[in-house]
DNA sequence: AATGCGGGGGC
DNA sequence: GCCCCAGCATT
């Protein structure tokens, strides 16, 4: 019933891992550190199965930490691309060029240094640093909050920095003097693969007897739930200009804010006619728009209706720009930089419509029925 | 201390 | 459809 004394938490969490934990993750194979700053940063918020594919396929082309100060932004986007989170990649981006000026292209050993790197917090230094080098600092990712909210009763939601500041605590003392990297590796698999949000495999659980959650059946109680707000709803209206050569017009967006640095859609304003707004901003005349099927894009804070709206750019207009920020990208080559994911589902109908030699959305429709 | 920031998988 | 996931930065 009482929770296990700290010693024992880390000695009972060691025994299951050494038995039946995850040993041969990519990012646990010669881990260092900045192999797991990479996986780390990739797992914020992102499931390991995700991960795995975008890890294995940046690391090849971004070995180490001078590769990828040396890469442009715009290519580590388009390899961040479908990851979400665009600002995790220009922080790792600029972290990597920190590195390389202030530290001389080796990794900080320091928790300051580390968390100082733009992109780095708290857990994700402690993370870096216990498990490429030992060193004996806490982590606090969600599947630790979840084991110890379980375990130790926590009441509240994690967001809330009471809880959060308890859990800091408990992870604290939980993390043993010794065996610090696999205990950190541990207790994330525990909370991975065993301590699940739902349906938690208690019987599996080397914690099990002493979990407060678990003796009592309150599993599904912690850790408290994030206050919900009516999700706000927001309208938006996209322009997919095609050119004679069957050429579509991106712009790059701004550089904060959602998407931020992604290729994307010029986006109307919804007080504005589109041909007119065309025109006065960039430069192009186009055909009258013609709506396509609209599209809906969940985020967490609100939800985005996008309303496509394909024109044709008229034949002397089409080449005025290839500015800065605009480029016309073939829906047959892949751009360079990143797109978000709504953005390549629409380029994805685009290309079907060109492909079929029409003006709609054939794919789209025929899709939907 | 609260809010903004993606995308996808589980149920 | 809803919830949340190996969080951090900004205000």
């Amino acid at each position: 019933m009482n929770a296990p004394p700290e010693r024992d938490f880390a000695r009972r969490v060691l025994a299951w891992y050494r038995r039946a934990g995850r040993k041969d993750l990519p990012w646990q194979r010669a881990p260092t550190p900045y192999r797991v700053w990479i996986s780390e940063i990739m797992l914020q918020q992102t499931r390991v199965a995700t991960v795995i594919p975008y890890y294995l396929r940046f690391l090849e082309r971004f070995p180490d930490v001078r590769a990828l100060a040396a890469a442009s932004l715009d290519e580590v986007l388009h390899h961040w691309s479908g990851l979400g989170y665009y600002a995790r990649g220009r922080n790792l981006h600029r972290a990597a060029r920190i590195v390389c000026e202030r530290h001389g292209g080796g990794f900080p050993a320091d928790l300051e240094s580390v968390e100082a790197l733009p992109g780095v917090g708290r857990s994700t230094a402690g993370a870096i640093l216990a498990l490429s080098a030992g060193r004996r600092h806490p982590i606090l990712d969600g599947n630790v909050k979840r084991v110890l909210a379980r375990c130790f009763a926590v009441d509240g939601w994690p967001g809330r920095p009471a809880v959060a500041r308890r859990l800091w605590e408990l992870a604290g003392t939980c993390t043993p003097r010794r065996d610090v990297a696999a205990y950190t590796q541990a207790i994330m698999d525990l909370g991975a693969t065993l301590c699940t949000r739902t349906r938690p495999d208690c019987d599996a659980c080397p914690l099990a007897e002493g979990c407060a959650a678990c003796s009592l059946g309150r599993q599904a109680e912690f850790p408290g739930p994030r206050p919900r707000r009516a999700l706000p709803e927001r309208n938006t209206r996209m322009l997919l200009i095609r050119d004679d050569a069957d050429a579509v017009l991106l712009v790059r967006r701004p550089p904060t804010g959602i998407w931020g640095g992604l290729w994307g859609f010029p986006e109307v304003p919804g007080d504005r006619d589109a041909v007119q707004w065309c025109r006065e901003h960039l430069g192009v005349e186009i055909g009258t728009p013609q709506p396509w099927p609209a599209l809906t894009h969940t985020f967490t804070h609100f939800r985005l209706h996008i309303l496509p709206l394909y024109a044709r750019a008229r034949p002397a207009a089409a080449a005025i720009m290839e500015a800065e920020g605009a480029l016309w990208y073939n829906t047959c080559d892949p751009p360079a930089g990143g797109l978000a994911a709504p953005v390549r589902r629409l380029l994805a109908r685009l290309h079907d419509a060109i492909q079929g030699g029409g003006d709609g959305p054939h794919g789209a429709l025929r899709e939907t029925g």
